[in-house]
Formats: structure tokens, sequence, C-alpha cells
DNA sequence: CAGGATTATTTTAAGCCTAAAATAATTTGG
DNA sequence: CCAAATTATTTTAGGCTTAAAATAATCCTG
């Protein structure tokens, strides 16, 4: 190799063969298999144990956190999924009395969305279940793995955002 | 809303209640944030570039691998996916020449279902772009970075399959 | 303050996905 | 050999999901 310089690892890349990136994608595949598995187990108990979706669960958390509710809007965004899906989402959850929604006072084309007493009741007793599903899945990991593991995924997360909105965002240019 | 006691590290965890799991909630949203977005990505490139869907895509990657084909039942197993759902994912993939099927001279019940050479193809020059994208969008990671989170997640994959199995497996016992 | 742009939501059409029940062929234990 | 158990697939009924088009209210600019 013509140049010593360059460090080990980093820049290994940019020294071997410039179109092999089976790594990536084995990285890739590991942690969309991770999520996958992880998902269904969880959404297997949610369903065996309180006859839930993961969705109706998702927009329940989002709306736990945010005591004074939601428009339809927020909650799309935060659990990034489309508009269209989240007004079916709603209206089956109002439906079964686990949220309700009234118009917006400041917007009138917005609607506030929030969990009534007894969603927000069910919802917790769910949630401090699903918490310890959750521990006992991760629970082989160390206090130390788990710690480097969030931040890689961290930085994945940043880089995955990096090259996703890379030049396309037209606010900011 | 009043907790300044609550310390901020990872230790914190083991002084505290000894039943706070809030780490490990946040490890499995930071992972499943990371998959959902970077799935959506490539389904949204799948889409724009080939006009193909990812599960048409995962499927076509499963048979590349296997020159001789698969039976639908390997494919669900390895695709993670219902039996049924393969039903109508490899009808389609029919329909559209990707893929074709035939009965197992071995088994009658069984179909062996394999890559067309058109399908073959397309998914080959499919697949070259697909790798670049992935190495993109993990391509703020260094070399090291990769390793590690690669080898966590095995262990979280590991750890995930030992909670979901645990013990529930009726052949060993 | 009016018209155009933007924003919030719903509708539509199509595909993906699952669990559970039904069908059909094979394997196995007696 | 033959019935029972197992295995492979399909069907069914219902929910989730999306992109794109349609509606409707608000914002903004001149």
């Amino acid at each position: 190799m013509s140049n010593q310089t360059i460090p080990l690892d980093a820049e290994a890349k940019a020294i071997e063969k410039p179109e092999d990136h089976r790594d990536e994608l084995r990285l890739w595949l590991r942690l969309l298999t991770c999520s996958t598995l992880i998902e269904g187990e969880v959404r297997r108990r949610l369903r065996d144990r309180f006859d839930v979706t993961l969705p109706r669960f998702d927009l329940m958390a989002q709306l736990d956190k945010a005591s004074d509710g939601m428009t339809l809007s927020d909650l799309s965004k935060r659990m990034m999924v489309s508009n269209g899906n989240l007004t079916n989402l709603v209206e089956r959850l109002v439906a079964s009395g686990h949220i309700k929604r009234r118009v917006s006072d400041a917007d009138r084309r917005a609607q506030m969305v929030s969990l009534t007493p007894a969603g927000r009741r069910e919802f917790r007793a769910m949630a401090a279940e699903h918490e310890m599903w959750i521990a006992e899945i991760f629970g082989d990991l160390t206090q130390k793995e788990q710690k480097d593991l969030m931040r890689l995924l961290a930085k994945a997360k940043l880089s995955a955002r990096r090259a996703i909105m890379g030049g396309q965002d037209d606010t900011i240019r």
C-alpha cells in the first residue's frame, strides 16, 4: 500500500476493495432481525395478555406522555406512520372507549386526542408488564453492554438520518 | 413535575428502585426507531427506483441464496412471516414472472419456488444498489463501531431468543 | 380583505400481515 | 396395512399500512 499514514480501521475501508459493502449489509440484516424478533414477541404478548395490538398500544403510549392530548399530525410524526393510518387507528380506539377526541379550540381543522380515564388506567397496567417483558428480553446484556448498544444505535440513527435527509431538505439551504 | 432526586447515569439503576427498567425500554425504543427509519427509507427507494416492495425484494433475496429453490415453509421460516402471507406473496411474484414454482418431487404437498432467469437478473441489479444504500446509511460509523454494534446485536438477539423460547420448547426438556 | 399557499384530516385503492380453520399429503406407531 | 399425528399449504376474516387525491380550514401576502 502506498500510503502508510492512513490509520487502521476507520480508513481501511477506502484501501480495500472499494465496492465491498457486505459487512454493512450484514449489520442491517442483524438489526432488522433483532427488531423483528422482539417486535413479534411484544405483539404476541400484547394480544395474548391484553387483547390489544401494538399500534394501539403505541398510540396510547404517546398519549400517556402528553397529558393535554395531541393532534393527529403530532401523533403521526411521533409514531412515524402516515396520517391516513392514524385516522383509522384513532377511530377504533375511540370506538373502544380508550381515547376521546375533540376539535381544537385554536384550529378547527385539527383534533385534540387524549386518553380517557379508563384508557389511561388500562394503558398503565399494560405498560408495567410490557416494561418487564423488555427487561427480560435484554436481560443477558450487562449494564455496560446496554449502554454501549444505546450509544451505537444513537450514532446509527444520526448516520441514517444524515443519509436520508442528506441533500433534500428544502427548508435549510 | 418534581423529580430532582433521580440520578442520571446508567449505574443509577442498581441504586434506586429494583423495579425500574426504563433504560431497557429506552434501548428497545431506540432499536425500533433505527430499524423503522432505515426500513422506511429502503422501502421508499425500492419503490421509487424499481417499483418493487420490500417483501418482494426480501423473498427474492432468499431465493437468490438458494439456487435450487425453497419450499414455502422454508421461506416462511427464513423471512419470519406467516405461511398464509407467503401464499399471496408468491402468487404475485409468479404473476409478474419473477419466480416460478413446481410441485416437489419428493413431497407432493410442497412446492419448490425459485427465481426465473429474468427474476434473478432483476434482483441482482436491485441488490447491488441496495447494498450501496445501506453502506451510505451506516457510513458515519467507523469500522470498529460497526463491528461492536454487530457483536452487541448478536448478543441481544440471543438474549431475546432465550427470553422468547425460554421454558416453552417442548422438544428440548 | 381576498386569493393563493399551506396545513390538518379523510378517503381511496391496493398491498401486507396475522391467527385460526380448512384441505390435503405424508409419516408413524401399532 | 391403516388410522392417528404431523406437515405443507390455502382460505378466511380482519386489522395495519401506505401513497396519492380530495376536503376543508387557516395563514399569509399584497
